[in-house]
RNA sequence: GGGCACAUAGCUCAGCUGGUUAGAGCGUCGCAUUCACAUUGCGAAGGUCGGAGGUUCGAGUCCUCCUAUGCCCACCA
């Protein structure tokens, strides 16, 4: 009754049709699993869920190796979980990633000689919203070659219908609460985006650029821009500086400028570093941060020099309608031929603001703008944090996410985008009064009566996919709800602990008074072989459907997983998949001999074992139970180490040659043993193996001569 | 300026709460091979665990300092 194996293992055949078989059998979802089954039946007593919630994908490009990282541990914790008799779901979801998309979608029309400026918004979000939906099916069939046991039937998307009513209900309660304000506040402006962005969508990078000491009336100022200089018309300095004695707060003061004579107002203020250049200072508030707040202090007045396009307003005369860069050197020729320019230190290095995406320089901009108190927000997830409601893995997650919450900014919401959720709001069209209306009845301006237009921006894509783990549950009523949240483990890379670990602890405690879920895995980045970070710009970016494909999804999803520790960034060299698919080829040639060689039936409670065989089986038992102890502690880096090694050391080198005579001779008074041996080594091993390599166990498994069987993938953990 | 992490074999990294001759994968070298598997087997070489000090019966593992590296946060004009 021997069953034959074919003489080598073909993933790229035996792939589809097992995620198929998966699929079909009903057990990605929680309700179909036999355990579950049985507890309604009230056979057994219902049993604990798992539950985990995919981050939902980024529907605007194909899935990188990081998503290949995402996915393979994931479903490494669901299967091993399944197995387990837990109540198990892991549910997917797709993000329409507002600005992320818009760019992506930018540069394709880019390439196209189109541009969104000249099209309509509504248009733009159509095409848009064509463009990712044609991506989800892409990204939904990559997701299943990875082998992911999600339930596509719970699958959730950020801009279904009961999400953006979830995030506008989050919405409301926050205004009535009184942690939405709008307001004209200086904010991150990339003027190729045309939008604002948030303190995280922008880097600081490190610049070596001229430093200018220019003659203001009696004082040296200096400044790193010349060109916001032009409506500079109050001079700061501490007050406890010595050598400005003299110069009393409020005094006026005659001078020559850029564009001819101004008045200029002496101000006092201890925001000044009286070390640092001549501890003199001019303030241009509409484009720097410090200077809004100075002005703000003092009541002074603001104006913009700068405009949205970042090119030079009226007010600087005959550089008007000058881009900043053009200008600069004009503006400093003209200051130098005024006798104006004291000196250039051509050596200064200062930190300039970037945005994230296309490293245009921000201008800081004064714009009306939504924006969350967070003070309020962070302080239940601190507490939670540091409780240890919440558990990081690695640990050293906690200390950076609660430095990071006790010193939070407000949090800037609104984008100049049309792709993203509107926010639900009236603006005055007299007073600018930003009325907050989620249920669309505002029809006048309550402040001054004036008429009203709907709002245009949109809400930062991280205000609702901060909610998504009670959202894409169905948040406040459904039966999911109460199931699975709050849910165990949130998997996700290091590198957005701020942008959404951290909110969405903040979001989940707000509104239903519960931490989001119970462990924080955060895995670090995948780098290419050369450890480098994989970028489009350096062209190093690994599709994982090539290396399935060449490899089998099992041997990259083992080359992902052996030897990663959570938050380290992990080298992924070719030659370290291609090594994990020689291990599924033994594998399989394993198989091959166990069945080659066996004429019963596995039997599990088979026990005439002679004294050398039972030890194989307690060291086996022995291997299983470190095992189970490495995954319950989420050390997926060792675990399928050692079911790798202990498989091939143990098991083929050592049992196997060691059986190798009893098994092939019929006659030997062992043989019937050893062929039960072989049999449940095999069977232990494939269960073990499973959550770490599941296409090429179950389609052994499916071939094991077992009294009864089902799928591998709700097999009873050993 | 503040914070976090890391430094272990040629390369990429494990080493959990301190305990006998420090591990894995890849690579290198030697030998074997009509066997389920050359996508193989057996074997070998290779590390004073960044440096200095300390705690301890005992430290790669804990503490201090130093050096190197990487990352994050931050409103010095």
């Amino acid at each position: 009754m021997s069953t034959e194996l074919p003489k080598t293992y073909s993933p790229k055949e035996t792939e589809d049709k097992i995620y198929k078989l998966w699929e079909e059998s009903g057990f990605f979802s929680p309700e179909g699993l036999p355990s579950v089954a049985l507890a309604k039946k009230g056979k057994i007593s219902e049993p604990e869920s798992f539950t985990i919630i995919m981050p939902p994908t980024n529907a605007n490009g194909s899935l990188h190796a990081g998503h290949g990282l995402v996915l393979t541990i994931e479903d490494i914790m669901t299967r091993y979980k399944r197995m387990r008799g837990y109540k198990t779901l892991w549910l997917p979801g797709l993000d329409h990633a507002g600005f992320e998309t818009q760019v992506v979608y930018e540069k394709k029309l880019e390439k196209e000689g189109r541009s969104r400026f000249q099209m309509d918004r509504q248009q733009l979000y159509d095409e848009i919203l064509e463009f990712t939906l044609n991506n989800k099916k892409n990204i939904e069939d990559q997701t299943r070659k990875m082998g992911a046991s999600c339930d596509w039937l719970r699958e959730k998307f950020t801009l279904d219908k009961d999400i953006v009513e979830t995030v506008y209900e989050t919405f409301e309660k926050m205004t009535n609460d009184n942690l939405v304000y709008r307001g004209k506040k200086i904010i991150n402006w990339c003027s190729k985006h045309q939008t604002s962005l948030s303190d995280l969508e922008t880097n600081d990078i490190e610049q070596k650029d001229n430093f200018y000491y220019l003659q203001y009336g009696p004082f040296v100022i200096a400044t790193a821009r010349p060109e916001t200089k032009f409506g500079d018309k109050y001079v700061v300095m501490h007050p406890d500086d010595e050598r400005y004695k003299s110069y009393k707060d409020g005094r006026k003061i005659d001078l020559e400028w850029i564009n001819g004579p101004i008045t200029a107002t002496i101000i006092k203020d201890k925001a000044i570093d009286m070390a640092f250049g001549t501890g003199v200072m001019t303030i241009t508030p509409w484009h720097d941060s410090i200077d809004f707040e100075i002005a703000e202090r003092h009541g002074l007045e603001k104006e913009q020099i700068i405009d949205f396009h970042g090119k030079l307003l009226p007010i600087a005369g005959e550089f008007a309608g000058m881009s900043v860069s053009k200008a600069r050197p004009l503006i400093v020729e003209k200051l130098k031929s005024k006798g104006l320019l004291v000196k250039i230190d051509e050596d200064y290095k200062h930190a300039v603001k970037k945005c994230y995406k296309c490293e245009s320089v921000i201008e800081p901009q004064i714009k009306d703008q939504w924006f969350l108190k967070m003070k309020t927000l962070a302080e239940p997830a601190i507490k939670a944090i540091e409780n240890g409601d919440i558990v990081f893995i690695p640990e050293h997650y906690k200390k950076i996410s609660l430095h990071w919450l006790k010193n939070i900014l407000d949090w800037n919401i609104s984008r100049q985008i049309a792709w993203g959720i509107p926010i639900p709001a009236k603006i005055c069209v007299q007073c600018d009064e930003g009325i907050v209306d989620t249920r669309d009845k505002i029809t006048a301006c309550p402040k001054c009566g004036g008429d009203i237009r709907p709002e245009t921006d949109t809400f930062d894509t991280w205000f609702s996919s901060g909610q998504w783990p009670f959202a894409s549950l169905g948040y406040p009523d459904s039966k999911d709800y109460k199931t699975f949240f709050p849910t165990d483990v949130m998997e996700t890379a290091g590198e957005i602990i701020f942008f959404w670990v951290a909110r969405m602890i903040m979001f989940s405690l707000y509104i239903t008074g519960k931490v989001p879920f119970k462990t924080v895995y955060l895995h670090g980045l995948v780098l290419d072989a050369k450890g480098q970070k994989m970028s489009k710009s350096r062209g190093n970016v690994i599709n994982p459907l090539d290396f399935t494909d060449k490899y089998g999804t099992d041997a990259f999803r083992m080359g992902l997983v052996i030897g990663n520790t959570p938050g380290t960034s992990l080298a992924l060299a070719e030659n370290r998949i291609k090594g994990y698919m020689h291990f599924a080829n033994k594998i399989w040639n394993v198989a091959r001999f166990v069945l080659m060689n066996i004429n019963t039936n596995i039997d599990p409670e088979f026990n005439s074992y002679n004294e050398k065989q039972k030890e194989y089986l307690n060291e086996l038992a022995e291997i299983a139970k470190e095992i189970t102890d490495d995954m319950d502690n989420f050390r997926f880096y060792i675990a399928s180490e050692k079911i790798y090694h202990y498989f091939w050391h143990t098991f083929a080198d050592k049992i196997i040659e060691d059986q190798k005579n009893s098994v092939k001779n019929p006659a030997d008074k062992d043989n019937t043993a050893s062929q039960q041996l072989l049999g449940n080594i095999l069977l232990t091993c494939l269960k073990l193996l499973h959550p770490f390599m599941p296409f090429i166990t179950e389609e052994i498994y499916s071939k094991l001569p077992l009294p009864q069987k089902t799928l591998l993938m709700i097999e009873n953990w050993p």
